[in-house]
DNA sequence: GCGCTTGTGTGACTAGGTCACTGATCGCGC
DNA sequence: GCGCGATCAGTGACCTAGTCACACAAGCGC
């Protein structure tokens, strides 16, 4: 883990770069950086759009959508293993997007520049693929973030929500931070929690809610 | 017009390619195809991913999400001088996309094989800057579909439609096909007209609306 | 313990989506 | 020109979701 930094093994931790020939290896790895960030750093934002493709070693990265009423959607997270393409390199292009990638926890990440990144897609097939890949994946998270806006119920939603992001049995996020997953109101989570509760599939408490009955909430979910 | 399929001229009409390199712009033509297709025509969709990147030469293709409720959204048009990128060539990598192209109306497109346009990618950071820029205008596309659909009001996005797809005041249109254009249903389509017409802005017949009062109508649209 | 901040609960109301219809209009075949 | 099926539009009842304006509760620093 500490070595992570020294050495160009990092690559081998992602599954479309492992094949690389091993020169564009070296060129990775000797004109990249690793770099560090804390949680809840902003990757990018509104008027903060870096030049550095992020490759992420650790940590997840939460991208998400605001509104000027100050509402948001999460649109999809980078997790270890992923880059964060789409986002960065990529809108530099057209700047007017209210999109931004928050570190959820702290992360470690590759920081590959531009021109490095424009060299490798120019020579190596496999970067390519890798770099398509990518956008492919967070397309069609875009698409299922529309589905699920537009023609699903809020409690189907919020079932899915519960299960995927508990750990072991238990979710620590407050109502408001639900809301913001799931692009809806604060009021609207609070009286679908107080249902399930109802209904016996959870136990609340301020800023944690606990899998009661497991089984309830994802029959609902599925539904 | 006759002449789009003879000479390499079409390449001119993409704002990216212009300035391509003249060899390459030989392996556009030389190792590409006209085709054209008629109005109605399905270009991709769930079971149908062509192997052809194709840039529109004239006419539009509608792309838009499926419900298995079926009910439906437009994601964004492609329109001449635009490719269809992100849904082909990239989507071919993940599979369960519930995403569709429809042709709106006759179209002329070049059509560039998976093979040549790998190597257009790596030989010419001109064509590299063209790809990336249609991704990034794509992607800000869906984002402001996401912000429209999970917090904007109907009645203003109808307004905008309206205003957006109306030729010479007159927009040829059932409430069905601007429910699906705004995913959401047939009845608050109609709802939401009978109030613009009572308020003097639109006047409807069956499949048409003609626009009275485009200040009106703008006039909520912007708000 | 006293405030302050943050998180949660609630009722009343509006907007939007669903369901089950009815009636209108059009094209077409005869 | 008439009848008929298909498509399009209008409507009321009802439900879900989002908004607004609160009250109340739990933690936190001092």
């Amino acid at each position: 883990m500490t070595a992570l930094a020294k050495s160009d093994d990092w690559i081998d931790r992602f599954e479309g770069l492992s094949r690389l020939e091993p020169g564009l290896r070296n060129v990775l790895t000797t004109r990249s950086h690793v770099v560090r960030l804390p949680a809840d750093s902003v990757i990018f934002g509104p008027g903060k759009s870096p030049d550095n493709l992020l490759l992420l070693l650790q940590g997840t990265v939460r991208v998400q959508q605001l509104a000027e009423s100050g509402r948001e959607v999460v649109l999809y997270r980078v997790t270890a293993g992923e880059s964060c393409l789409l986002t960065t390199a990529c809108m530099l292009a057209y700047e007017d997007y209210a999109a931004e990638g928050i570190a959820e926890t702290d992360i470690v990440a590759a920081a590959i520049p531009r021109g490095v990144f424009d060299d490798l897609v120019a020579s190596s097939k496999e970067f390519r693929n890798f770099v398509f890949r990518a956008y492919s994946r967070r397309i069609t998270d875009l698409f299922h973030v529309i589905e699920d806006i537009a023609f699903r119920r809020m409690d189907i939603r919020l079932a899915q929500k519960i299960i995927e992001r508990a750990d072991t049995g238990v979710l620590k996020a407050t109502h408001a931070q639900l809301a913001a997953e799931l692009g809806t109101a604060r009021e609207v989570i609070s009286r679908q929690l107080a249902e399930f509760q109802r209904r016996g599939w959870i136990a609340q408490s301020r800023g944690v809610i606990e899998i009661l009955d497991c089984e309830g909430l994802r029959a609902l979910a599925q539904s």
